[in-house]
DNA sequence: ACTGGCACTCGCTACAGTCGAGTGCCAGAG
DNA sequence: CTCTGGCACTCGACTGTAGCGAGTGCCAGT
């Protein structure tokens, strides 16, 4: 396919203007606001081909033209320049997380953080826990036959969750629990306690395993199987901007996917490395997100990453400004975790 | 004004047909639909007298009647009679509930549970923390100047919080601290520690006094500044069933009031007694929230109120349904609770 | 290879006309 | 005094027609 340098500068001439306007664009209006040095004719034969190779497409014969998913593709893969974020911004980014005394504090501004500055549906993932280690484990007794674990990891992450015990157990026998456990498991990586888990229950005293038996099943659940992952999410009043004519009418498919922890997960959770990610349209996996674009990266202190952060928005978006903006914040709640 | 039976049984058969069809309901339709025994030209006089009253109104000249908030809140008040939960949905409930592990899941399934059962948006308080007692405090050291102060409430809530030290503090130390901070704290209304906080503080030996000056700040930051609330949400996607047409054309406003957790404070967490309560369309405070009904209600075991629950949908919606719904899980919720 | 011109398409808006659900009112019956 | 049947009226929803204009595709000319 020929695509001259004339072509693409057209192609990114309509998703500007498209983005902006949110209206198809025409020939005419193209040439008016685009310098593009040439006439309406001329940007209407590569329009054309523009169209036969599926970048763009008329809502109707004698409308304007609308980019397609291939085309914001094209557009962000080759031809939008980085919009660096204005230094109002990057202040603003830093004086609003600077302020965070905690790690759900951090994820909390962080989300509202990302809508706001992206005015769209922020979404961040708490550091996963498979990526942590274990820097601490507490049992706190609330009753004779009822402890609360406390599980600190490395990230900052806290869990904790009741164990109601199989029968009353002994001020002392606790301390032995806590020491024993700590002992074996502090330092380890949340994906490596199951056989750790386990070996703790073969090598304790015949007096305390029954009661080691049910805090195993307990640790467990909690280290791996729960709910391991916890996600935060603001910002979904952006989607009704649009005057619905995003997401072609309904947002129902888009807040009932936003409900479900494992979609959010799927959008944001998979990054292995850094590396910034845009799914446009039909690229997402998920069929409710099909009229969406999602732009998510991984974060973590230093080039470690513990999990991911993004926003989600009609696909026709502002794509440069949203990835930077993304990028930015990562960055920065990276340092900001690095210090801890 | 004269509304007698008659008049209040039209009233109450518009509002039914129109929760369920959504249309505007004509004095035809009506004698058919329901054994009125009388003809439609006498309805239409009632109806007459209804809308002069300000119980419904006409969309349009023409159109059929359509009750207003004020209708609603007669129908709720004087013509609903309880729909008693079916032994399923009861079921459905306890089923629902009785798996749970902890009070984060407690509310947890409970918002999911409301939310799937009335199709609304629901918001469940977590139990107030101005409303619990201290039942432990923890203190966990991190490094030699960071500690990790644990809070758990009688009503089973789990506080955090990171406590940067001033300087380095030895492990026997953070002993004492915990030791005193619990004589001095534990089963006290978290309402009524700051007084008591200040006392720590003075009556501390010398060498603790730092230290134990900045536990304190957070202390009271944890116990009753900072987020003391938390709010569970869930079934927005429920919001855009109505085809917009509820809610007349945005969601924008509600999905923005339902992100701010004092908006949703002030929806639901204002009980003080366990009566059950109906805010129709204008009556709500929040400007937001005008096209809107809200049914909420206290739970906590026993005759203790600990939180509110409740549901927001279109004020076109099943009341008779909805209240029963959630009184029935506040009640199960309050057992749960008390089971502790 | 680019441009100007021209005929054509087709969605949008306005307007007129019809249909019908629903109303208000009134006179008469119970 | 209350209910009923009848009747004229209103007005929104829908349909069809016509004109406008933005935008296109194509072609001949430079």
């Amino acid at each position: 396919m020929g695509l001259d340098d004339r072509k693409l500068a057209v192609l990114r001439a309509i998703v500007e203007d498209y983005v902006a306007t949110q209206e198809p664009v025409g020939s005419k209006a193209l040439v008016e606001r685009h310098q593009l040095g040439v006439s309406p004719a001329t940007v209407r034969n590569d329009m054309a081909v523009l169209e036969e190779e599926g970048f763009i497409r008329q809502p109707h014969t004698s409308a304007g033209r609308v980019p397609t998913d291939r085309g914001y593709r094209l557009f962000v893969d080759r031809l939008s320049r980085v919009k660096p974020l204005s230094p109002a911004e990057r202040r603003a980014i830093e004086r609003f997380l600077a302020g965070a005394v905690d790690l759900d504090d951090v994820v909390h501004r962080t989300v509202r953080l990302l809508a706001q500055l992206t005015r769209q549906v922020a979404v961040v993932q708490y550091p996963s826990l498979a990526r942590s280690r274990v820097r601490h484990l507490e049992l706190v007794p609330i009753s004779t036959t009822r402890l609360m674990l406390v599980m600190i990891a490395d990230t900052g992450r806290v869990e904790q969750r009741l164990v109601e015990m199989p029968a009353p157990i002994l001020a002392d026998d606790v301390l032995d629990l806590r020491r024993l456990a700590n002992e074996k498991l502090v330092g380890v990586r949340l994906s490596e306690t199951p056989p750790l888990v386990q070996s703790l229950i073969e090598e304790c005293t015949p007096e305390l395993r029954p009661a080691m038996t049910t805090l195993s099943t307990v640790l467990l659940e909690t280290l791996v199987e729960r709910h391991e992952e916890r996600i935060a999410l603001a910002g979904t009043a952006n989607l009704a901007r649009g005057g619905l004519l995003d997401f072609h009418g309904s947002l129902r498919p888009i807040l009932e996917a936003l409900e479900e922890e494992v979609v959010l997960l799927k959008l944001i959770g998979e990054v292995e490395q850094s590396t910034l990610r845009v799914r446009i349209g039909d690229e997402n996996e998920i069929d409710n997100l099909r009229a969406a674009s999602v732009v998510s990266t991984g974060y973590g202190p230093g080039a470690t990453i513990v999990g991911g952060m993004g926003v989600l928005g009609p696909t026709r978006m502002d794509y440069p400004g949203t990835i930077a903006t993304v990028r930015a914040v990562a960055r920065y709640v990276g340092e900001l975790l690095a210090q801890n």
